[in-house]
RNA sequence: GCCCCCAUCGUCUAGCGGCCUAGGACAUCAGCCUUUCAAGCUGAAGAUCAGGGGUCCGAAUCCCCUUGGGGGCACCA
C-alpha cells in the first residue's frame, strides 16, 4: 500500500516571474524538493506568468539558476502556464457551460467604487455578484457594447467547504464569507486559481506545498475541484518566513532574494540548511544536516506551524562553519571569484593559484561567508599598505622605540636563510627577550607593520607566506611613516 | 470591517498528559587557550511555556474565553 502511494508522488515549484524569489519562495521549493525526493517522486517546475502586466523581465532565468545553484533539480518542466492557454479556455467553457461559472460585464472602476463603498461601511470587499442572474435580455444588451466579460466563478451562496491540511489540520470556510472570484480575465489569461488548479491536476500533483498566505484561497481550490469533478490533491500549507519586523518578507527587508545570497558568498548547503531548520526540525539538538540527510529525515510531521523570523546571525554561523568544513582546496575555488572581482585593480592578474592557496589556508577559518575573504585577505596581495599611524602610536611605545625595536628586528630578519614560519618564530621570540619586550608587544608592533592592522592571522604564518621581500619592504615603510612622527 | 491561522528564552526550535525545578542552537557575557583576530573548549545569563478559566490524581502539552501577532479579502500571484 506504502509503495503504491509512493510511486503516485509528485510535487511542483510554481513560481510567478513577477520579482527574483526570495527566501520564502526557496524554502517553499526546497520542501517540495525535499519531499518529493524522500518519497522518490517527481519534482515539477512550473513557470505561472499569467500576469503580463506584473511580468519581470529576466525573472524566469533568475529563478531558474537559483534553483540550480542550491542543486534542486526539477524531473519534469518548466511548464510555461502563458504556453497552455487553450487548456484553460477550454475548462472556463465548460464550466460556463455547466452553469458553474458566469459571464461578467462589470467594468474595473464599478468593481472599485463598490469596493470603496463597502469598505466606508466596514463591510467585507468582496464582488456583489452584479452579473451572476442577469437576464437574457441584459446580457444581450451588454454584449453589444462590445465590453470583454471575465468568467467568474459561481459560489455557492450557502454550506461550507472543509479540507483536511496536512500541516494545519481541518479548516472549514462558510461560503458566504467567500465571493465569485474570476477564473477568467479579459485579456484571456486565466488566474491563479484557475490555472494553478487545472494544471495540478492535469499534471497529477499529489501533494501541493505552499506558503500559508494560500490558506484562505484554498476553499475556492476545492470548490473548483468539485465543479470539475476532479480529485483534490493532498494540501500542506508551510508556515510563513518574515521579516524581523514580523512582517511578510519584502524588498524593504534588505536583503531577501535569494540570489543576494549567492552574491554575499553563502554556501549552498549552508543556505539549505539553515532555511530547511526555519519551520521544520528533525530532534532537539541536531543543526548541522547535509542535502542527504535532510532528505533522508524530511517529514512533513515535523514542519511547525508558527511563522518563523529569519535570523541572519545564526545564517552567518552556519556559512561560517560550511565555509570551515571546506577542504582549501574547494576553498580557493569557491574564493577565488571574489578576490578576481574585489582586490584592487592595481593587483596583478591573473592571480597566482599557489599563492593565493597559501594565503586562504590562512584566511579559511576566520570567513563568515566567501564576500569577506578579499577584505580579510588583501594586504596579502597590496604593494603597498595604507598604514593607520594610529595603529603604531596607540601602542605603550612611543614611536622611538617602536623604530628602533623594527629596525633590529628588520637587521636581524634580512641575514635569515631558511624564510618558514617556525624558524621565524625562534629568532623573533628570542629577540623579543633581548629587548626584554613582552611577546604581545613585540608581535603586535611587527603585526602592525607587516599587514597594517591589529588583527590578522598568526604573525609567522602570515610572514612566512608574505615572504622575505615583502615583509622587509614592510618593515621599510613602516619605518619611513614612524621617522614622520619622531 | 469580515474570514482563516498561529502563540515555549531576543531569534530558530525540542516538547505531541507525568522523563520539564522546560532541552538544544544562534546572538550576548565571562573564563580558558593564545602574539592579535578567528576557531575551539568551559561556564553564565536568558522563557512564571501570552493571560484567565476549566478537564484531569497530574497540563507547556486537552477544551473554552481574552489578548497579541500573522495571513487573506484584486480582471496579483
Amino acid at each position: 500500500m506504502q509503495s503504491e502511494s509512493e510511486t503516485s508522488v509528485r510535487l511542483r515549484f510554481a513560481p510567478s516571474p513577477t520579482g527574483y524569489p526570495h527566501l520564502g519562495n526557496i524554502r517553499t521549493a526546497l520542501f517540495n524538493w525535499f519531499f518529493a525526493r524522500h518519497h522518490g517522486g517527481k519534482f515539477i517546475l512550473r513557470i505561472e506568468d499569467t500576469d503580463i502586466a506584473r511580468k519581470v523581465e529576466g525573472a524566469v532565468e533568475v529563478i531558474l539558476d537559483s534553483l540550480r545553484w542550491l542543486g534542486l533539480d526539477w524531473d519534469e518542466g518548466p511548464y510555461f502556464q502563458s504556453q497552455r492557454l487553450p487548456i484553460y479556455h477550454e475548462i472556463a467553457r465548460k464550466l460556463l457551460e455547466e452553469g458553474r461559472a458566469y459571464l461578467c460585464y462589470c467594468s474595473p472602476e464599478r468593481l472599485d467604487t463598490m469596493r470603496q463603498e463597502q469598505t466606508k461601511r466596514k463591510q467585507p470587499p468582496k464582488y456583489d455578484r452584479h452579473c451572476r442572474d442577469l437576464t437574457q435580455q441584459e446580457r444581450t444588451r451588454l454584449e453589444a457594447t462590445g465590453i470583454t466579460p471575465v468568467i467568474r466563478f459561481k459560489t455557492p451562496l450557502e454550506g461550507e467547504t472543509n479540507f483536511h491540511d496536512l500541516i494545519y489540520g481541518q479548516i472549514t470556510f462558510k461560503h458566504d464569507t467567500l465571493d465569485d472570484f474570476v477564473l477568467l480575465k479579459s485579456d484571456s489569461y486565466p488566474t491563479y486559481h484557475l490555472a494553478n488548479i487545472v494544471d495540478d491536476h492535469l499534471m497529477s500533483i499529489s501533494h501541493v506545498l505552499r506558503a500559508e498566505e494560500w490558506l484562505s484561497s484554498t476553499p475556492r481550490h476545492v470548490l473548483l475541484y468539485q465543479a470539475l469533478n476532479w480529485q483534490p490533491p493532498q494540501f500542506a500549507h508551510l508556515p510563513m518566513i518574515l521579516g524581523p519586523d514580523r512582517a511578510k518578507l519584502s524588498k524593504r527587508h534588505g536583503a531577501t532574494n535569494i540570489n543576494e545570497y549567492q552574491k554575499q558568498g553563502y554556501l549552498p548547503d549552508a543556505m539549505i540548511n539553515f532555511l530547511a531548520l526555519l519551520g521544520w526540525s528533525i530532534d532537539d539538538r541536531t543543526e548541522l544536516l547535509s542535502k542527504e540527510e535532510l532528505i533522508k529525515h524530511f517529514s512533513l510531521e515535523r514542519v511547525g506551524k508558527t511563522a518563523a523570523i529569519f535570523n541572519k546571525d545564526k545564517l552567518e554561523w552556519m556559512n561560517g562553519v560550511y565555509l570551515r568544513k571546506l577542504s582549501l582546496g574547494e576553498f580557493v575555488q569557491q574564493a577565488m571569484p571574489f578576490l578576481d572581482r574585489e582586490l584592487p585593480e592595481s593587483v596583478r592578474r591573473p592571480l597566482d593559484e599557489n599563492y593565493v592557496s597559501e594565503v586562504l589556508s590562512l584566511i579559511q577559518e576566520r570567513a563568515k561567508t566567501l564576500a569577506e575573504v578579499p577584505q580579510l585577505a588583501s594586504f596579502f596581495f597590496l604593494d603597498e599598505l595604507q598604514y593607520d599611524t594610529g595603529l603604531f602610536l596607540k601602542r605603550k611605545m612611543d614611536a622611538k622605540s617602536a623604530a628602533e625595536a623594527i629596525t633590529i628586528a628588520s637587521r636581524k630578519l634580512e641575514k635569515v636563510a631558511t624564510w618558514d614560519a617556525a624558524t621565524l618564530e625562534g629568532i623573533l621570540r628570542l629577540l623579543a627577550t633581548e629587548l626584554n619586550l613582552g611577546t604581545g608587544e613585540f608581535f603586535g608592533l611587527l603585526r602592525v607593520a607587516v599587514t597594517g592592522r591589529t588583527a590578522a592571522p598568526p604573525l609567522f604564518q602570515t610572514m612566512a607566506v608574505l615572504g622575505k621581500v615583502k615583509c622587509l619592504k614592510r618593515f621599510d615603510m613602516a619605518l619611513q611613516l614612524l621617522s614622520t612622527c619622531l
